[in-house]
DNA sequence: AACGTCGGACAGTCAATACG
DNA sequence: GTATTGACTGTCCGACGTTC
C-alpha cells in the first residue's frame, strides 16, 4: 500500500491519501496542510494535530480517550463592513493566474486539487498496511459521521494471530464502563486501506470484531458510543484534566 | 526520548460584495 | 440568483523547554 498526502480520508493521518496501485505518482508531491473541521479540546489546547475520529489518535495515545470531545466553535461576527473588492475582469473571471504545479508539470484540470505532495512517511505509516498495531490500531475508529460529511470510510480489519478472545468471557459487569477492551497481546486491530490486498500470512483478517460487533462504518460509532461516553469529569466544556494547561489562545467575546 | 508549551503560519469558513 | 472576495477564526507545525 502506498500512501500519499492529500487528505480526504477522514480520520486518516491528515496528509495521507491512498492511491490505487499503478496510480502512484512517480515522485513525491507536496500537499498543503489539511485540517480537521473540529479538533478535540485536548488537541486544541495542546495545539496538536487532531483527527475526525473520537477519540482521536492523540487522545487514544495518551489514554484520555474519554475526554476526547469536540471543541466548541464560537460564532462568527456578523455585520462586519467589507472593503471594496477587487474588480474581476470583463468576462467574469477573477484577475488571477491559475497555479501550475511546478513539481510535476502535469496539467491539473480546473476544479480538481492538484496532486499533492508527499512528506516523509510518518513512522506509524511505515510498512505495508496502515498504522502499526501498537499505535492507532488498538482502537478501531470509524470517524463520527457528521451531517454534510462525505462517507468517511474507515475500513477496519482485525489481525488475530490467535483465535480471538471471547470478549464475553471477560465478563463486563453491569454498571462497569463497557470500555473497549484493553489492547491485548493476542488481539490487534489495524486499519487497512481499501486497496490493500493483504497476504494472510500468519494473520487472519476479518471485518468484524472478535466480539461480534461490526467494524465497518457505523453511523453511531458503536465501539465508542456507550463505551467512551462522557465521564462525569468530562462534563461538556470542562478544561480540567486535559492535556496542556495552556490558556485559550483568544478571548471569548 | 517523551512530553508540554506556545508563536505564528497556514487553512477553512462564510458574510459581504460583485456580477449576470 | 450565483460567484467571488477576503476578514475572521481555528488548526497545528515546529522550535524550544521541561521532565523522566
Amino acid at each position: 500500500m502506498t500512501m500519499h498526502p492529500v487528505g480526504g480520508y477522514s480520520s486518516m493521518p491528515m496528509h495521507m491519501y491512498p492511491f490505487p496501485p499503478g496510480l502512484v505518482p512517480a515522485q513525491p508531491l507536496r500537499s498543503k496542510r489539511r485540517q480537521v473541521k473540529n479538533a478535540c479540546t485536548n488537541c486544541q489546547k495542546a495545539c496538536k494535530k487532531c483527527d475526525d475520529a473520537r477519540p482521536c489518535l492523540r487522545c487514544v495515545k495518551y489514554g484520555i480517550a474519554e475526554e476526547c470531545v469536540d471543541s466548541q466553535r464560537k460564532e462568527r461576527k456578523k455585520g462586519v463592513k467589507r472593503g471594496p473588492y477587487k474588480k474581476r475582469d470583463g468576462k467574469g473571471n477573477s484577475v488571477e493566474q491559475i497555479d501550475v504545479p511546478e513539481q510535476t508539470g502535469i496539467p491539473v484540470p480546473q476544479g480538481m486539487p492538484p496532486p499533492s505532495a508527499s512528506p516523509p512517511m510518518p513512522p506509524y505509516m511505515a510498512g505495508p498496511v496502515g498504522y502499526a498495531p501498537s499505535f492507532y490500531g488498538q482502537f478501531p475508529a470509524p470517524p463520527t459521521p457528521k451531517p454534510g460529511d462525505g462517507p468517511a470510510y474507515y475500513p477496519q480489519f482485525y489481525i488475530t494471530p490467535v483465535p480471538p478472545p471471547n470478549h464475553n468471557g471477560h465478563g463486563v459487569q453491569e454498571g462497569e464502563p463497557q470500555g473497549y477492551p484493553q489492547p491485548q497481546p493476542q488481539f490487534y486491530s489495524a486499519t487497512f486501506l481499501p486497496y490493500a490486498h493483504q497476504p494472510y500470512g500468519p494473520y487472519m483478517m476479518h471485518p468484524h470484531r472478535p466480539d461480534g460487533q461490526m467494524t465497518m462504518p457505523s453511523p453511531h460509532y458503536a465501539p465508542f458510543g456507550p463505551m467512551y461516553g462522557k465521564s462525569p469529569s468530562a462534563g461538556g466544556s470542562s478544561d480540567s484534566g486535559n492535556l496542556g494547561g495552556r490558556a485559550e489562545h483568544g478571548e471569548d467575546n
